[in-house]
DNA sequence: AAATTTCGTTGACATGATGTCATTGACATA
DNA sequence: TATGTCAATGACATCATGTCAACGAAATTT
């Protein structure tokens, strides 16, 4: 599991400053957000000189990358999940349960998702990360609905591409608005119409 | 329809100057972008003082908004298309009818659409703005489909508010997808595939 | 038509954030 | 002990923003 490390006692201390760096980071955009968050901030809290942040990152935006990607990686868990019907209603229940996931982690991870949601809008660099996560929601989502029409189970002449895409946009926009609290619809409500929407949509 | 103008000849000129303001700031948003333009650019193309930005605009987001208003006007009137169906089918070509106007005023102005986009992402009152038609387009929808719902053509056990919702978010995330220039795949697919999928998701 | 007021216009200025770079000094190496 | 390496630093140059006191031409008053 554990890499032997061949640390230095100098490697040891430019990895606890990144780390510094990166854990005041965390702080500080959780409470400031992404636009009022400055470098000064952030290496103020970190106890650390000016220029050090910029040793260790390009930018602000870089920073954030690296904060973003441990959560990226939740998200790709559920990306991943099996999806093997046999009947239109499995299908609907691991569809139900995939969106269940989304959505539910994306509210527990709600202050970190605000903070994302911002940054995408100002950062081009954090808008391309979460790209790669809705693309590989897409693509997965995508060979699940392949699946469904191989099994006879999903209307074949729907593009199974496009058919994904749209799915996930829905998803992800009611997630957004979920994170941001302007809902007032409550969870399981939107889980149940869209899945039902989807299904009685694209299945026979 | 002109409304008596009493207009002095410095009320004039004052209006003058704000015009001036506003079609330089056009051209500079829609050459340089949102987050690159800069009051020093616009200023400099309408030739005023540095200052005289100041005195019609809060700042950069203000002058974007007014120009903003102009083609969010065009949204709001196909928002409104009328929707009164009396079969299955009148209520799919309506439907698709107002999907392809949608994404064809989109792609028409694209240029300042990807600046809208780059825009909302960045300045909060320029997000407001991209809301305001956003929630126009849904609430119009949510009656539409209760509508489809009383004349017994639309399943009842959806709440139209959700579909609505879930169905504007789809669209409005193919429509940037097309004006981003992302899109690999044909305007008559999307609008084909999503109309089949809304259509047969709602509709008895 | 002279005097006075109003107000559109202006650019210098203060503020604040960013990214760079020459320098420093503690640690590693010989 | 001497020499080098490199993490750390903060002063600096740069750039954008928003403010404000002052100017002067137009409007109004006397």
């Amino acid at each position: 599991m554990n890499t032997d490390k061949p640390l230095s006692q100098r490697k040891l201390q430019a990895l606890q400053t990144r780390e510094k760096l990166l854990t005041a980071g965390q702080e500080t955009f959780l409470s400031n957000g992404f636009q009022k968050t400055t470098i000064s901030q952030i290496i103020k809290k970190a106890q650390t000189g000016y220029g050090t942040a910029y040793v260790y990152f390009r930018n602000k935006d870089e920073l954030f990358i690296y904060l973003m990607e441990e959560l990226m990686n939740k998200f790709y868990t559920i990306a991943e999940l099996p999806f093997e019907p046999i009947t239109h209603e499995e299908a609907r229940s691991l569809i139900r349960n995939q969106v269940q996931q989304f959505l539910q982690l994306s509210i527990k991870e709600k202050a970190m998702m605000t903070v994302i949601q911002e940054a995408k809008g100002i950062s081009p660099s954090v808008q391309e990360k979460w790209s790669n996560i809705r693309e590989r929601f897409i693509s997965r989502i995508t060979i699940d609905v392949q699946y469904a029409q191989a099994a006879n189970l999903a209307k074949k002449s729907l593009n199974p591409h496009l058919v994904a895409r749209g799915w996930f946009y829905a998803n992800e926009m009611f997630m957004w608005e979920l994170v941001h609290n302007e809902n007032h619809y409550s969870i399981d409500d939107v889980i149940k119409n869209m899945t039902q929407m989807y299904v009685e949509g694209l299945y026979h």
